[in-house]
DNA sequence: TCGGTTTACGAAATCGGTTTCGTTTCGAGT
DNA sequence: ACTCGAAACGAAACCGATTTCGTAAACCGA
């Protein structure tokens, strides 16, 4: 009795392959008291579990869920992935994650191997390049895009509120008495989100008539530290305000600011996005804006779920949603960088 | 012609669907180079994918690997997902992905929705409390432990060679000139690791003759920095070198160093394990022990690979592989917190 | 009591590949 | 030319569930 087919416990349970298949799906067609009771003992005796392969054949549907992750060195990404696993879990589905390591090329490949893998639908967190790719996939089956849009729109995205936690940095930083703002941007991120978050804080910035502009490092290297040096230095003594655009330049900032000296220099105040957890250790605290992961994962999957449930039940793309574009509110973390 | 069969591509190609499937997994019935360019043209045409379900439901294989992480949040299980999921890709397998959060019962239920979900085998970073749950998946699918052993043995595992890398901690903070050395470590913490790595401490210290002893913070709060305050304090001017056990305790080592002011206090010298991205950056780099996370990756992966075939090649589990322990060499990064 | 409608359930088709087994073809050896 | 073995390929069974369709029993109002 190595391995028990839903035959076998519909043999012992004196009905039919079909009936247990109700009773596993609890199906429409009823059936009674009795019957259920015996075949939920036969199950519970022999611990039978239903193939998934099986299932999946004759259902085509594998509550797989496909993720691809651009970078999951940001621990932007680590939280989404726990969110994402513990929605999908709670409505029954699995993961298959795939990690592009921001590689065009990398993502390309997982998105067909996901796909031929069987999943229902995708949850995209593209690194860029594959807009085309993308937009076929999203023909073929449910795609919802985590945080970062392709060009060509008509896909559901799920997004942080990105000008408003802008406003809220600004914010920060001109109560704590700065007068000069940058935002510091680095030359590979060309992403929608990065442009995002520089035009609100341009738009911003002349919304208020604060003095301020939009710094991009060079990648990686001494270049940027040296641009950023200056920028520090030319500023200096002129209560400048500084504004990481992601945690990977907030990282860099550090970097920089530590050949400087280890504590800021009288009058620098600074921001970042991306709440890592060293965030309230460096400085004394610097002041974050913090994406609610939790609930983004939570949307992008309850989006998601739509979606395949569409596709499963209608006939065909009839009653087609029509894309969505979600934001999910973050909140400002108020920490000694940015106090008087 | 919505969706392509591999019936019709065997029409198209003048052939049988069985010819087909040879041609699809190049087995061992060769055919002729003729055929072979007839068959590879329509599916090239029609950009045919055969679907996964029904292979999988007559092969019994997904080519899905179920992995279990304790606590994403930590750069170590980023790290080795990336990790898993390149190793995973460059076999053509795809990875199914739970989070337990160290919460026992969730990795109990991962550990069943992954095997039901029809997976090949499994990486298991468990957060402990499931040992006769994990003994009993490794009985009837393959199963490589990552890091963390379980009780019962007889399971693959893979992890990093934990007791020199604390030998190269050690050595570090002796030639830094440090007289007595500390182990910090959480008491929430029981792994195996953590108590690997505090004999290990032990062991090397009495080799050396060296003074020092293993200090165990109490959980968050306010309580295990007063104990680590004291012990500082205790010790002031008595040139300490702290190890933190993991990077979790080495960020509140650093909060707790905060505290006390911006740079290390003199003589006071500090070493972790884990390498954060920040490491480099806080107190002018911390001297840290890495794990080879890529490769520990490629091994389990390898390892996992290796009993999957012998499972679906062999009739029974006559020529199964005796259980083995893989270790992985780290290396310790000497930085600025170890100089003299 | 009878026609009509539910309700509970079984028989058999079905999903789309893989695999076994058998047949035909082809080339080599004598 | 004839046998023999291997290579190339096809027919059909098969994997284990779900789903459709049909039927017998139960129910129900008149």
């Amino acid at each position: 009795m190595a391995q028990m087919r839903i035959k076998d416990i519909a043999a012992e349970a004196g009905v039919s392959p079909a009936t247990v298949s109700r009773y596993l799906n609890n199906r429409p067609g009823q059936m009674t008291e009795e019957t259920r009771a015996r075949i939920a003992a036969v199950i519970e005796r022999t611990g039978y579990r239903p193939r998934a392969a099986a299932r999946n054949l004759r259902s085509s549907r594998t509550n797989l869920i496909g993720v691809i992750l651009a970078d999951i060195a940001n621990p932007f990404s680590s939280a989404m992935l726990e969110g994402l696993s513990a929605s999908a879990a709670a409505r029954g589905c699995s993961l298959m994650t795939a990690i592009s390591g921001n590689d065009p090329a990398k993502e390309a490949e997982s998105l067909t191997r996901l796909i031929d893998a069987g999943a229902d639908g995708l949850v995209v967190n593209t690194c860029g390049g594959n807009d085309e790719a993308i937009a076929a996939a999203a023909g073929r089956l449910p795609v919802v895009l985590l945080d970062r849009d392709v060009a060509d729109g008509g896909i559901d995205l799920v997004t942080s509120n990105n000008r408003e936690l802008v406003a809220g940095l600004v914010d920060a930083l001109a109560a704590a008495g700065s007068e000069r703002l940058c935002l510091l941007t680095e030359a590979s991120d060309d992403s929608p989100v990065r442009r995002e978050r520089a035009e609100a804080f341009t738009d911003e910035l002349s919304r208020r008539g604060l003095a301020g502009e939009v710094v991009t490092l060079a990648d990686g290297g001494a270049t940027g530290v040296g641009r950023l040096d200056e920028t520090i230095r030319g500023y200096a003594g002129k209560r400048l305000g500084l504004i990481a655009v992601n945690g990977l330049v907030f990282l860099r900032l550090t970097e920089a600011l530590a050949q400087l000296g280890p504590s800021l220099p009288a009058g620098l105040k600074i921001a970042t996005f991306d709440d890592y957890p060293w965030n309230h250790v460096l400085f004394g605290g610097v002041t974050t804006a913090a994406q609610d992961t939790l609930t983004i994962a939570e949307r992008v999957v309850e989006r998601l779920s739509e979606r395949i449930d569409v596709v499963t039940t209608t006939v065909g793309d009839a009653a087609k949603l029509a894309p969505k574009r979600i934001e999910v509110p973050g909140h400002i973390e108020h920490r000694a960088s940015t106090s008087r």
